[in-house]
DNA sequence: TTAGTAACTATGATAATCATAGTGACAAGA
DNA sequence: TCTTGTCACTATGATTATCATAGTTACTAA
């Protein structure tokens, strides 16, 4: 395909993110993150994405100001991929995403009964379903409020990604 | 590139949106149907993509019951394309991508002072900024409790893309 | 008959992606 | 010392998606 087409001097808000966000290698990468993956062969292997293509992105991410590489090592010299103040914000991005796929992306029991991912209102121990405002309390979430919890069919997935 | 990799099948919410999101066509079309703008001709103007990547996209997104194909004349057979419930349901990772945005995409006064776009919550009349909840009222803020405005800016920039 | 409109489809050049293999820098054990 | 192992990448070639541009279909209106 020829270059991409560039957004990034649009005025629409919703254009600009998606300069970014519409990627899905992006995405993937961005959910490892804060799922709390931090390395490079881990990100690789539960997104299934080659290495190129991890590499490119994450370059891409720190170029943007969304992630930011740390040594976790000298000797080598080993580093970590963290999200920056700019990247965690993006939360509500992947939330909202998470809680439509809940609601319209999986067939009837497919996830064995509840859904795919669970998040706890850590303040009040509340199960939030897929709802912006606490159920339970009526606080307004948003990173770090919540704990996630992946279902049992989600953590297998996982694993098995782990073992390649 | 190879074909892209499916991530239907796997049990992590956020890539099963990443499948249909991940996409800048996808996104940008999406904006445009929420924003109004039914005909083929007006979204492939407006979202600068060509014609058949439009006409792939919206076939996409019908077959993923996300949008519908209305015929709004006989004679010649003439379509608009609207959201369904499924397709309305996206508001809210639209809204988040634009509240990000608003918040880390423009350099200080690119827009003029205020948002890119201005989101009114009809019930209250307060603008909301960037907010899920009305700081006004408290209420949840989610498809069809907002009015959006856009900055004149961006209200430029739409007409000249109708101009060609 | 000519021009116009809306919604597409066709074609060819180019670039992004995948799969697979390979590299560099070091540590640990035999 | 030699081999094996780990982590974070880079390199290569085949394949396919995308862009730009032009063309098509089915009508209406002048």
């Amino acid at each position: 395909m020829p270059k991409r087409a560039d957004l990034s001097a649009t005025f629409c808000p919703v254009g600009r993110s998606a300069e970014l966000l519409g990627d899905r290698a992006v995405l993937l990468i961005l959910r490892d993150l804060f799922f709390g993956n931090r390395r490079f062969e881990v990100i690789a292997a539960n997104t299934g994405l080659g290495p190129q293509l991890v590499s490119a992105r994450l370059k891409l991410l720190e170029s943007e100001g969304v992630v930011e590489r740390r040594a976790y090592q000298a000797r080598p010299v080993r580093h970590e991929y963290w999200l920056t103040a700019k990247g965690k914000d993006l939360f509500d991005v992947l939330y909202a995403m998470r809680g439509w796929a809940e609601r319209w992306a999986y067939r009837a029991g497919e996830t064995g009964g509840g859904p795919a991912m669970r998040y706890i209102h850590r303040a009040c121990g509340t199960d939030v379903g897929t709802a912006t405002v606490c159920p339970g309390c009526g606080e307004a979430l948003g990173y770090g409020d919540l704990k996630g919890e992946p279902s049992s069919a989600l953590r297998a997935e996982q694993v098995r990604r782990a073992d390649r």
